[in-house]
DNA sequence: TTGATGTATTGACAAGTATCAATCTCTTGG
DNA sequence: CCAAGAGATTGATACTTGTCAATACATCAA
């Protein structure tokens, strides 16, 4: 049972089972599925965790101050202390902050306290995550 | 003139001019950050043009749908049509649109409409921009 | 031309978030 | 112990954004 045109399949609905009705329905589907764009076998692509994942790196970088914060700690290298990095930016020390907390909590920096001070550093292993999903 | 602690501070700062005034109060200010960390120059490495930009790409991966969007074209390659990204995701049709159309903006994606479809693919060019970024 | 179909746009609303002021916690120096 | 300082947390507010329904636009088929 093939489906050529839509007039085709106006008269093939008519006077069938539900069964047949729908391997005919699903035919007329494939058939104008087929004119955009070949069969591509498309669904075997998605990965929902791997896109979430990035989805998050990507929220985290979503904001100019955070991306600047990434930039300048990944091209100085090491650690950095947060009271050298605020006079950099034009904000109150409670966003600075929140900035930072938000780039650690999507692990693409690590911090550590000593004493009074918290130390910022780029994280290089989720570094490499996010240039592996990109190749 | 030589700051060592903030007692010595109190009583540089009594009965000076302001201009000597102010150098006292930045001289103290350097020995402060130098508490915390060797006076690395961090202001060279900021670079808001490039930060700027990065932001704006994150934004577009930012959102689960959009990251999903971005690689599935990724590994599959080529041209796919929107009808065919359709059937994917749970979502009504003009969201899906406004996702692609968010994606084209940042340039990650490139679109072509041919006849009544729509074909979108990846564009290397920002792709690879993106990984420079990240080298 | 007329109707159907794939896609884009608009308007509205709910959810998320960047920001600040105020406050809190923890550590150090005296 | 106490006071000062660095950083984190909370609450409030303005702004952004993801989503859908309704609609508009463009193209193809008859």
């Amino acid at each position: 049972m093939a489906v050529a045109t839509p007039s085709d399949l106006a008269e093939a609905l008519s006077a069938v089972s539900p069964a047949e009705r729908r391997a005919v329905l699903q035919e007329a589907e494939q058939l104008r599925r087929d004119q955009c764009c070949g069969g591509s076998s498309l669904a075997e692509h998605i990965d929902p965790g791997a896109a979430s994942q990035a989805a998050a790196i990507g929220k985290a970088l979503a904001d100019p101050v955070r991306a600047q914060l990434f930039d300048l700690l990944r091209r100085h290298g090491g650690e950095v202390c947060q009271c050298e990095l605020s006079p950099l930016f034009e904000l109150t020390q409670p966003t600075l902050s929140h900035h930072l907390r938000k780039l650690a909590d999507a692990r693409l920096v690590s911090v550590e306290r000593r004493g009074r001070w918290a130390y910022y550093s780029i994280n290089a292993e989720a570094l490499d995550e996010l240039r592996a999903w990109l190749s």
